[in-house]
DNA sequence: CAGTGGTCTAGACCACCAC
DNA sequence: TGGTGGTCTAGACCACTGC
């Protein structure tokens, strides 16, 4: 039942010939391993089918290759994502952004791209119950542990509504984060939701996380509401799936249903 | 900024016009590709290159390939999750495997595997905060949505706990499902917790969900626990990352911190 | 048996990197 | 300039499917 009959390909073989290799140290993580040549060699095939066994390993997150130096093996743990606690962490005067990082003893970063007007994606408009031609105000911020990307992360604002809150148009937002200038305006959040895909990378996002096209990336459409459930920030974050772990928790629902 | 200035390779840009070519409806869903080698001749590259293309699209989920009969564009949606409102699902006396199934107008099906005394993973031992060698009862099931396979799902309870409960030995566990059987016997699930990430799928996972090896899957660790936070069970779910959306909702949490 | 995709090879050329 | 990985080809053989 549990038994798989099929005689595996060599390149899977090899695959797992090679990651046991790590697992046993004899690659370490930081290492290069042997060239394709030296491997194919070594192994008694040629170097494509190396290539393609050194491609299933790239999927997983377990080495990484940088053409014309080599293929090195990974070595990062996976970070963990409490998405309640995470925003709960403007009380300790954190963004949000950095909370995961800093708790891994890994120096946080953050890249700031766009922040301004701009027109929103459809969807984001549709979300934030945008009409017409509203704009927003859209942050780009790239996020870094100990300089390797782990997140991109896009946040939306109708910008009606955050145009006076002048921190909010800066890189630094202040202490607490963006959560804590809402609250000062008067637009505490106080429900979210998140909706996770996997998917691949698009080029562009291959580039910016520093990713290969055969890793999966989580993308979680992460949305704040105000206490009368008025949407007041999409916010669309893409992280490398071999790099999170991500956790929720809640109790069970007072359901609606008749008890009576 | 935006601008990706790389040459793509051959595979990558045909891998682009057939998805084009899906999307435009020249291959409709449901239907076959040409086989690879006519679009070798009419896309003037060699077989091989259309091959790496059709993984491309393969490890999106876009198409579905089956040996000796040939490569079929997938139709399936992303079926969503509701976290929260799936284990709530007893009051409306469905399992919770069932829920989001019925909701797209597919037919559920499961399948049911072990389902008896057994040793649990040490992990799981562990969640469970079972002592020595204390046996557990695990539930192995597989789900389907129109006979595609959606999930492999195993539950864990600790054995001494669940003994005197002959329906949770059953594959049909009655109405509302294992929780409300859990309530029955006097241990009420009042809090949950999830861990989602993502992987490669294993040989048996490819086998059992009709997966690539290049096709990612979620993996969820679904822990219950009882008004005490004792925790009763553990859920392992293994689902292809393309057929789903997870979604979560919470409030903000009335932090510890002084608000004195 | 014919048609499909799965895999493998040898050889080639290219882009990129470090020196 | 030499070494690394990225890609492509032509040709071959195999496993699986359906007739």
């Amino acid at each position: 039942m549990t038994e798989i009959a099929t005689p595996r390909s060599q390149y899977v073989q090899i695959a797992d010939i090679i990651r046991h290799r790590i697992e046993q140290g004899i690659y370490p993580p930081g290492s290069h391993l042997p060239s394709e040549d030296q491997l194919a060699q070594e192994l008694g095939v040629s170097r494509v089918t190396i290539n393609r066994a050194v491609g299933v390993l790239r999927s997983a997150g377990d080495v990484r290759v940088r053409r014309g130096t080599g293929t090195i093996v990974r070595s990062i743990p996976r970070i963990r994502r409490d998405a309640a606690a995470r925003y709960a962490a403007r009380e300790l005067g954190t963004g949000a952004g950095e909370v995961e990082i800093t708790r891994l003893n890994m120096r946080s970063r953050t890249d700031y791209g766009e922040i301004g007007q701009t027109t929103p994606p459809a969807d984001v408009a549709r979300t934030l119950r945008m009409r017409g031609n509203e704009p927003a105000l859209v942050r780009r911020r790239r996020f870094y542990a100990d300089d390797h990307p782990t997140q991109l992360a896009d946040s939306y604002y109708p910008w009606s509504l955050v145009e006076d809150c002048p921190q909010l148009h800066q890189a630094d937002t202040g202490r607490g984060g963006s959560l804590a200038r809402l609250t000062d305006i008067g637009y505490p959040p106080l429900r979210y939701s998140e909706d996770i895909d996997v998917r691949m990378p698009t080029p562009e996002e291959q580039h910016r996380l520093d990713l290969d096209a055969t890793q999966p990336v989580f993308q979680i459409w992460h949305v704040a509401y105000t206490h009368d459930d008025r949407p007041i920030e999409v916010c669309i974050h893409v992280m490398p799936g071999h790099l999170w772990s991500l956790h929720y928790e809640w109790d069970e629902q007072p359901t609606a249903g008749p008890p009576s």
